[in-house]
DNA sequence: TTAGATGCAAATGGTTTGCATGCGT
DNA sequence: ACGCATGCAAACCATTTGCATCTAA
């Protein structure tokens, strides 16, 4: 069973090169750490969580509402249900592979980048950006309450088109 | 016309004490700053909007939502549709007169506080509480992009139950 | 008198859920 | 085969809107 993994693993013989190719290709192969991360967090690796995930992990740091991602899935005519991305984003979130971004108004955004980071926000386009630095200096956090711990803190940083 | 302000200025007038009680009166006059207020950003100051100001910035700095203030409406016999719970406060935020905040999830949260501040929020209860300072430090506040402006800075931070 | 405000109910839009069917193990 | 996953449609919930009625100026 699983002919498909046995295959890209043989074909994964490469040689040459600077990078420590032969072992990094498995590592690098997108689904192939997709089935990893999906197991390490007791994800059945279904065909509708792989297409999904390939979507959102396969190409650096994302930010995307459900209804993004379902157009993008109907796009690469890997169709799925617009329940379905809910559902999933919701269990990659609580699983910790996402993040949910705290923005006003109707969408929810869900970000690829687990790192601590703020984002820009465009008004507009509804756009998020990440910020290339911290901007918080985390020393000066107040004191929370008695029995209360900070979570984390988000912090959204609001663009608007310059007036002339 | 306009008698009300007339009679205001005639009234203002104050001589003694420190703490100036009689003459006070009318400046602290909630429904006297009320109407002013609403006069100063071209709403009319009905019934409806008078009650809900009255309940929003008759004491201090408030959070509240729209479903909240509905409620608190009611528990004063001061009936109000809800439809115009969330108008008004719509149009007093675009008035400038309260702020909304940037909380992810359902419900929008509306501050009577304008000044620049940040806010602790409780995950469970929903609850939301002034930052007694300020954060930020806007100095190191990074580049927007080409042709764009910093609008605000919304900074949430989560709090919650310490884990023992 | 009249433009603007209100209330109700219906519409909206994002998100969730119930349940029959499908699929991964 | 078993149990979790999926899809669809209906349910949900906060918020908005259309329209007839009311009210402040």
């Amino acid at each position: 069973m699983n002919m498909k993994e046995g295959a890209s693993v043989a074909r994964a013989k490469r040689t040459s090169s600077r990078k420590p190719a032969k072992a990094g290709d498995l590592d690098g192969c997108p689904m192939h750490d997709l089935r990893r991360k999906l197991n390490a967090v007791g994800l059945r690796p279904t065909r509708q969580r792989l297409r999904l995930g390939w979507l959102l992990f396969g190409s650096g740091d994302r930010h995307v509402t459900a209804e993004r991602l379902y157009e993008e899935a109907l796009a690469v005519h890997a169709p799925i249900s617009l329940a379905t991305v809910y559902n999933t984003l919701n269990q990659f979130t609580s699983a910790g592979l996402l993040r949910e971004i705290a923005i006003d108004g109707a969408k929810t955004y869900f970000d690829t980048n687990l790192a601590n980071h703020q984002h820009f926000l465009t008004e507009e386009a509804h756009l998020l950006v990440d910020l290339p630095q911290q901007l918080i200096d985390f020393s000066q956090l107040p004191e929370p309450p008695e029995g209360m711990e900070i979570a984390r803190v988000d912090v959204v940083v609001r663009l608007r088109r310059k007036q002339v």
